[in-house]
DNA sequence: TTAAGTGCAAAGGCTTTGCAGCATA
DNA sequence: TATGCTGCAAAGCCTTTGCACTTAA
């Protein structure tokens, strides 16, 4: 006989709960760039029971299994995304707010001189550039 | 109240009181790395009336007049430190919390290379560095 | 007197936690 | 049964704000 899972799905040792999946979904669709507020509020129009505390529960063990990777781009919003496997950072347009990813060489090339120069064995590089994006310098006014 | 006197310096064209000169002082000679609280905490020990509100309040200000940067290094805190003529930026240890200072050409030249790429131009590079320090690299056990 | 700064306490906004109920293995 | 997940509400933490009072010009 076989045996009759509800949890197909494990991440680490956890099961995939249908929340799980909910929260993992979207954070595919969208491909990131969400705070925990604006996942919850496209997280309760598919299942109008989940709770916010779920949602930071799950981001905390997203983060922790290493699926998701959390980035403070400004003074309050954390935004969540899937890790990818190519590394990417973030410009955020000051003027209208748009997030868009750059991806460089000199991040590593920073990094290894630090590590040679200064004996800091790097872990993680935390970058994000602060400007003014392509759209808003053609038409410098506000938030779109 | 305490302040009979007058206020002989300004800022901008805000007056520098006794509040703002001494958490002015406490930057200066802590040389930053202090969150609201420390500041305030060491605030305290001179003028024991001083208030969080006067410490939230003036670090505010203080970043309007570019006095002084916000840091965000880890989930919670912002560190303070007065604004100084080289821009540099953080190296932060993940086993003791030692945060130390670098600067190198290879962020000016990141920027200058997005700037090129994407067109967007860069008006602020948001970066730290997160590892382990020489000395946690020597004696690799939790913090100090 | 007027505009601005301060202290205090209360309120905000984001995140975590305690707890009871449920589901899974 | 034991473990772990969820929803709900309450609590925590950092930061801001409302208000009354004080100070400097």
């Amino acid at each position: 006989m076989r045996i009759n899972r509800k949890y197909p799905l494990k991440m680490g040792n956890r099961p995939v709960t249908a929340q799980r999946q909910l929260l993992l979904s979207i954070l595919r669709e969208t491909r990131g760039h969400l705070d925990a507020k604006e996942l919850y509020r496209k997280a309760i129009q598919r299942d109008p029971h989940i709770s916010l505390a779920t949602v930071y529960r799950n981001l905390r063990l997203f983060k922790e299994l290493g699926l998701v990777d959390e980035r403070r781009l400004d003074e309050v919003h954390s935004l969540y995304e899937l890790r990818r496997p190519t590394e990417h950072y973030h410009m955020v347009c000051t003027s209208c707010g748009r997030v868009t990813e750059f991806t460089s060489p000199l991040i590593a090339e920073l990094s290894s001189e630090v590590e040679r120069s200064r004996e800091f064995e790097v872990e993680r590089a935390v970058l994000h550039l602060e400007g003014c994006c392509r759209k808003c310098k053609r038409r410098p006014r506000g938030r779109e």
